[in-house]
DNA sequence: GGAAAAACCGACCGATCATTCGGTCGAGTG
DNA sequence: CACTCGACCGAATGATCGGTCGGTTTTTCC
């Protein structure tokens, strides 16, 4: 692999786990095993390696969601909101870094002063939300789904799961038996009554 | 107010705002007029100021939320999490300083090797959840709520509720017109059909 | 009023931070 | 071979970090 990649990989490692102000040059100079300087010839400051995480992540994460779109079938909306919801936690979990970098404050904190990262940032945001946004639009079509604003419906879904995903990395709580009980709430909030 | 007490308000709006490492010692002298000797005067280092900070806010939240379970009234165990719902929104939006650093990554970091740390976080959220899980258990013995796990449906809905406070606070998103469709979505959660 | 205690001050310390810079090395080119 | 160029190195830099310490002021109590 070369040292830029390398650089890039283990600063993604180092920023989610430690936090990016956490992650001095050096630890991640002695995590390469690429001297200072090397990764200054890179790139021009620490903020920019975190730009080119940020970039690489939103292709990680639109891909994924258009793979996941074109792979999955469903016969109705509600049933692609839960295939959303189950996709969604399983991707969390598969991509742990990604998410706990984006959970932190730092990118957020970023974004307000530095356009591009604000860019990336709702980028990403919006293609998050969109699975859910989707699937509850085809549902309210269908009428597998009731309710009133298919934008709102789908920020709550998300805030629902992506907060039951927060929950998993801050490990206060053990969430293991959650799953099916999020899928059965989900489905009962979108107004349908429960099947049985 | 004593400049102790100066301290500690200073640093909570300053762990907050910019985090816990990003605020130097020098900053918090400067916004309260302290010298950098008298810090360390009253508090042994960083570390303890903030966990001064935690110790307060376990107070705050633990005597908020037995305020608001004393004053309200409600019919059944549906209304009760629909008032709690509403106390956290508004609890979030008034201690916002407290939120934020709630939020933040630095507390579940320091949890994992501090014990106090760990131990009051977890009675914080202890508090926050059980506010929601009573409710509900309340509205399975009277039927206005049918689920399958109290425990689990609160966490669910604290997930929810907090991830709409979130989205608050990371700006990404004007949520201003959720509320009304976050308490519509928590009643149809809750198993029964939604009232007109 | 006077002494002891507590509060307070700011210069100072060693460590660490992000970043710079002069320079080595090897692959490609003509 | 001579020359160039980008990848790479690591010592050095100035700024800033959390924390210490000796001394001064204020408060408290007899």
């Amino acid at each position: 692999m070369s040292k830029r990649n390398a650089i890039l990989e283990a600063a993604t490692r180092l920023f989610a786990r430690n936090g990016f102000n956490q992650t001095s040059m050096s630890a991640l100079s002695k995590e390469t095993g690429a001297a200072g300087g090397t990764i200054f010839h890179h790139f021009k400051n620490k903020e920019d390696i975190f730009l080119n995480i940020l970039s690489d992540t939103q292709d990680t994460v639109l891909s994924a969601f258009d793979a996941h779109k074109a792979a999955s079938v469903h016969k109705n909306g509600m049933e692609m909101v839960e295939g959303a919801v189950e996709f969604y936690l399983n991707f969390t979990l598969e991509k742990q870094d990604l998410f706990l970098m984006l959970h932190r404050h730092f990118p957020y904190q970023m974004a307000e002063s530095n356009d591009q990262c604000r860019k990336t940032l709702e980028s990403i945001y919006d293609c998050l939300v969109e699975i859910f946004q989707q699937g509850v639009e085809l549902g309210m079509k269908d009428g597998s789904i009731r309710v009133a604003s298919a934008h709102n419906t789908a920020m709550l879904l998300f805030a629902m799961v992506d907060g039951v995903a927060r929950l998993n990395t801050y490990r206060l709580y053990h969430t293991g038996a959650l799953y099916t009980d999020l899928v059965a709430s989900c489905r009962r909030m979108l107004g349908v009554k429960a099947e049985t």
